[in-house]
DNA sequence: CTGCAATTTCAGAAATTCCTGAAAAGTCAG
DNA sequence: CTGACTTTTCAGGAATTTCTGAAATTGCAG
């Protein structure tokens, strides 16, 4: 890998964070490399970059373009695939919000509501159905509002984040205004 | 493993989940177990109930400990360690998103805020870094967001939750409301 | 078609991670 | 202290994941 030392440490910290949660060292590196590129890559140059097998590179990418993650560009003139990821920071966060819930909330959710369906035949598994029911309800709450959120434009979204938490003095301020003025309509 | 089927239904699949995001079968395994459980159990009795050697379930519980996912309790008259979750599924969130901040977020934070202070060498350094800029703030905003609203008390969390997009709407209204304000006294 | 360049597949080697049993260390009642 | 009970450590075997090179497949220009 002769890469630029600052390039090179970015890559490499993927790398490493890449095994920390469930993806591969190279997708990491991969996906890495093709963030910080000024122009598309075609698979020879990432073999190049990182020192890893031309078929290594091919699942790698592979894996990535099923993540969203990186989306294949042709070239003219050229008959080799070039890849780049999504240039929109915002944009990057939304497909790895989406492809995490499709992953791992989805199934996680559907296997919970199952096992609630089902007739609890001991006392013990009435209490795990409890305990997994809490679970499944905080997950809902979480992922119904993350449905909602979604929806709302970058711009806004950037907005309700600087707000923070003061968002819940001016939900809490508004709640006051409209009791107030129910109790003057029943008044 | 001989758990009633509905127990060990959720067990197996926290196993597999577990595999999905970088924490290994067993630990996932004795997560589970801990969630449903009706009280705390002692490590032979995870021994017994997931079919796993008592030096797995040892470690299990200690990585468990070390991400707070898992208390020891003292059982009166037995010198055995017992060992529980929190019970409230909020609190476990708050717990889980603190951890995995801590492991995932802020290394990684921390190695673009080194890799931004250094002076680039070319072009291409030029354009990396000012990738990582833009990663760099991302991060930063929702890190901030996050530091802000965790201090929240569970209840008006779940309020804001509920709210959803809702909320946009109603900063919006209010942002119209004090620009009307602000119009009124410049008037 | 044909031939060449590009890509993908896949069997097995290499690397890593997980798990176990045995031994060591810790803990506490008597 | 001692001895029984409990937990932890850790070397190395088992299982899994990752990676590679060779072969197969795809796609396309001529």
């Amino acid at each position: 890998m002769q890469l630029p030392p600052l390039i090179q440490a970015f890559v490499l910290h993927f790398g490493e964070m890449g095994s920390r949660w469930g993806i591969n060292r190279t997708v990491g590196q991969i996906y890495a490399l093709l963030y910080v590129s000024p122009a598309p890559l075609n698979a020879d140059q990432i073999v190049e970059a990182l020192g890893v097998s031309r078929s290594n590179v091919s699942m790698g990418l592979r894996e990535l373009q099923g993540w969203n993650l990186v989306r294949a560009k042709h070239v003219p003139d050229d008959r080799r695939d070039h890849f780049t990821t999504p240039g929109d920071v915002w944009e990057i966060l939304r497909v790895l919000a989406e492809e995490r819930k499709k992953r791992e909330v989805d199934p996680t959710l559907s296997v919970l509501r199952e096992l609630l369906m089902q007739a609890p035949a001991s006392e013990a598994e009435r209490h795990a159905q409890a305990r997994m029911a809490e679970m499944h309800g905080l997950i809902e709450q979480l992922t119904n509002w993350y449905e909602d959120v979604k929806k709302l434009e970058t711009e806004r979204l950037a907005q309700l984040l600087a707000l923070g938490s003061r968002v819940a003095r001016l939900v809490e301020a508004t709640e006051k205004v409209v009791s107030l003025g129910r109790r003057k309509k029943k008044d």
